[in-house]
RNA sequence: GGGGGGAUUCCAGAGCGGCCAAAUGGGGCAGACUGUAAAUCUGUUGGUUUAUACCUUCGGAGGUUCGAAUCCUCCUCCCCCCA
């Protein structure tokens, strides 16, 4: 498999250095990309420079996840970072560990693999180095001019066009030079010839490969994907409650599921090109099938199967089918009371959670005073008022459409909750306590 | 240092003594249509046990008035022009 024509076609090449194509050919070699340890989990961000580092392997190299756990203290100036706090060495280790756990998923880290993917951590070799040593045996191969020649430093300098520029400080103007370091270690310890990452890396990455040719005489080499965008113009995995992580307990399975199915058609294509291993082939049949019949929706669903499977399990993902049909098929009283505590939790584990006396709904109780008093689900008897006469609640998936009935015992599934739904999407879960 | 303009509900932006809880647009929410999409259309968008009612809101503090987002005084912050 030719590494770069796989990432072209799969629409996640933005740039390449001339020659990357024939080094890769020639021998086998790593690449890495660069993750920042600032969480215990990779969210659905980190995915494009997951998937570098998996077509990579499958193509025969070696994979390296690099975390940054030095850079990470200092803040890249590409884009709009702001201070970053110190993370003790104790976190540091943590989520490295958690990282490496959610990577596994993806890469095969196995010792008998003549290619197996390697995590290392910035901070093992870059917490040893003195800033004399740095300075002196680093700093000396660079100059000020091409450092500040970088869009990203240019962007910040005072008196650049933009206006909002507030200068940056010597530790973010020195980052570019700490993660050339980088580079140059890796070339010399894992014979790294490829840097990867974000187009917004460009600049970073050329310090390190020219760092490599000036210190080495070495020939080291660049690869990075465009940003990913939504046809909308939104942000790319980011939804009303945040990101979507990769942990369960972070993000549940069933929401993650869910932000797949939720895909656009115009982007449901791209992401599949991405974010699975599907050939050609498979995503073009897969697309004609849509576009003949659209409202099946094989694209997200099949976008929606692989990640969950992958990233979670395929109980995960059958779980979560089951619950989203009877979230949005036409669920009703008699199968909630059905549900088992798996799907159940897969289903309300994200929705938030209410506790309510269950002397209340003895004598019955109005709805107004329930879902604002008793359990804030709303947040004025106004609000609620005017959801119901918009038939905008549903009790138990069944619409409650007179203001005036009250609630009772009776309508406690398995004499232990309530269901209440705002609109299609929103639920809350109201339990006695 | 001098002169001028402004601060309004989530945002933009009207209103310039009572008919103002405050136009209009955007956004949000809901409904219809659908494919848990997009587009479109409709309703709704301060609070209060259902309201031609009351309460809280128009940068802050006072004042004038039967009555102020609207007038006056002081303060705070923003913008523009001249030096």
């Amino acid at each position: 498999m030719n590494f770069v024509e796989e990432v072209k076609w799969r629409g996640m090449l933005h740039d390449v250095m001339p020659g990357t194509e024939d080094m890769l050919k020639e021998e086998q070699v790593s690449a890495y990309v660069g993750i920042d340890p600032t969480a215990d989990s990779l969210h659905i961000g980190h995915l494009v420079g997951v998937m570098l580092l998996k077509h990579f392997q499958r193509a025969g190299h070696k994979p390296v996840a690099l975390i940054g756990g030095a850079t990470g203290m200092i803040g890249d100036p590409s884009g709009k970072s702001q201070e970053r706090n110190l993370l003790d060495l104790e976190t540091l280790r943590y989520n490295q560990e958690a990282i490496k756990k959610q990577l596994s998923k993806f890469l095969d880290f196995s010792e008998k693999s003549d290619n197996k993917a390697v995590l290392v951590n910035n901070y093992d070799w870059m917490s040893k180095f003195s800033f004399l040593d740095f300075i002196r045996d680093v700093g000396k191969h660079i100059s000020v001019n091409y450092m500040i020649a970088k869009d990203s430093v240019k962007k910040r300098m005072k008196g650049s066009e933009d206006k909002d520029a507030e200068g940056l400080s010597f530790t973010e103007f020195s980052y570019q030079l700490v993660q050339g370091y980088d580079f140059l270690h890796l070339y010399k310890e894992h014979n790294c010839k490829l840097q990867m990452g974000g187009s917004d890396q460009w600049g970073n990455i050329t310090t390190g490969t020219e760092l490599i040719r000036r210190m080495l005489k070495g020939k080291a080499y660049a690869l990075t994907s465009p940003l990913i965008t939504k046809a909308d113009g939104g942000k790319f995995g980011k939804t009303e409650t945040g990101n979507i992580w990769l942990d369960p307990k972070k993000t549940s399975p069933y929401e993650f599921y869910q932000f797949w199915i939720n895909t656009s058609d115009e982007d449901a294509e791209k992401y599949l090109k991405i974010f699975t291993v599907l050939d050609k082939a498979e995503i073009e049949n897969l697309v004609s099938e849509h576009k003949e019949a659209p409202h099946t929706r094989i694209l997200q669903n099949k976008l929606a199967e692989e990640l969950t499977s992958v990233v979670h399990s395929k109980d995960a993902y059958d779980t979560s089918v089951v619950a989203s049909k009877m979230l949005f098929g036409k669920g009703t009283k008699e199968q909630l009371e059905t549900l088992d505590d798996t799907t159940f939790n897969a289903v309300f584990s994200g929705v938030p959670h209410y506790e309510i006396n269950a002397n209340i709904l003895k004598n019955g109780i109005n709805i107004f005073d329930l879902l604002s008093e008793e359990a804030p689900v709303f947040k004025s008897k106004g609000e609620i008022r005017r959801l119901v006469k918009d038939n905008g609640i549903s009790v138990n998936m069944e619409k409650f459409t007179n203001p005036d009935a009250l609630i009772n015992s009776e309508y406690l599934i398995n004499d232990k909750y309530l269901v209440i739904r705002q609109g299609k999407k929103k639920y809350s879960i109201l339990f006695i306590k």
